[in-house]
DNA sequence: GTCTATAATAGGATAGAC
DNA sequence: GTCTATCCTATTATAGAC
């Protein structure tokens, strides 16, 4: 049954996913936290014995099966690259809400806590590009080409993300959700 | 005078700018601003009588005055635009140190504390866009171009930041910084 | 597995002497 | 303008009953 986001540890971790996002790791605490699961503290600590940090984990363990199952599945699957590359756009888009909603991996990053979960980031990023860098050569790019088109494209939806938070307007994410395919598949 | 980085207050901004940058706003204690100042924590009182927020927005005035001098003056100044841009893309290079240095305005939008810094958030961003936009356009883009290419770069610089951080490899970095003269100026 | 209660500490902020 | 000492609160974490 891997893969379904049941079970009440996996229904915990996507409340804590909010919380996390909203309020980055340093910003997240345990009232909050235990707010947004219904759990008492302790029932947090029963659940995650690490705490924080256990929270924090499980929270990308959520976050790989949700990128697994929803966003690079879909770039595996055999058919038309265009159309397979744009069920990953629509769920990278549901997931940010049309850039509303913020990235738990990059406030990681630019938060106080990277150091802690660098091997988790890395993975997770590492992963995008190369999924993506596989659909870009399967589109007829050359490797290198398929790499740099892959890493671009994170950095691009990575970036404007921020921009659409600072600016405080959807908008250069909306741009990049349109330009991703171009990106990726190559001036066609 | 202004415009000098010196006078003991924008030293210390200097300094707080460093620990918010490793530690986002909520991770910064007032126990590490206290030590990397030399200032106790009643002397950081005195100088920023509203406490952490008031250091944070002492902080943003001092990257504004950096952005004003040594990113956006040489876009304003007579010459050859890409004389001019390289000027402001080494800039950012320091300033990021190659791609091994967090962005500060980045890590306050992604962390806990956007909304009450979102003035300055929109603020930064919208001068930096614009003032690309207007080198752009004065390489021969249209207005709307202008405006798009200058989002485009701010987009790359940051989402660089974001995966370069993720990824623990300054490379992202360093190949945006590449191609902004081409993004910004067109393909010549 | 969840709860109440409580410990233990770190954090932000202030008072008052110098 | 800086220091020592202190206060208050929020926070993480644990103990032990149910």
């Amino acid at each position: 049954m891997a893969g379904a986001a049941t079970g009440s540890k996996d229904m915990a971790a996507s409340r804590l996913l909010g919380v996390f996002r909203e309020h980055g790791y340093d910003g997240a605490s345990l009232a909050e936290l235990s707010k947004a699961t219904g759990l008492g503290r302790s029932s947090l600590y029963h659940h995650f014995p690490g705490g924080k940090e256990d929270m924090a984990k499980a929270v990308f363990d959520h976050i790989h099966e949700w990128m697994e199952i929803s966003a690079l599945a879909p770039l595996r699957e055999p058919g038309d690259p265009a159309e397979r590359l744009q069920k990953m756009i629509n769920a990278i888009d549901r997931y940010y809400v049309g850039g509303y909603e913020r990235c738990l991996l990059g406030s990681f990053v630019l938060g106080g806590s990277r150091g802690r979960f660098q091997p988790q980031l890395k993975s997770s990023f590492s992963g995008l590009i190369k999924a993506l860098a596989a659909l870009a050569v399967e589109a007829g790019a050359s490797q290198e080409q398929g790499f740099e088109r892959a890493e671009e494209a994170v950095v691009q939806i990575q970036g404007s993300l921020v921009v659409s938070g600072g600016l405080d307007d959807p908008a250069p994410f909306r741009r990049v959700m349109e330009r991703l395919p171009r990106l990726i598949l190559g001036r066609s």
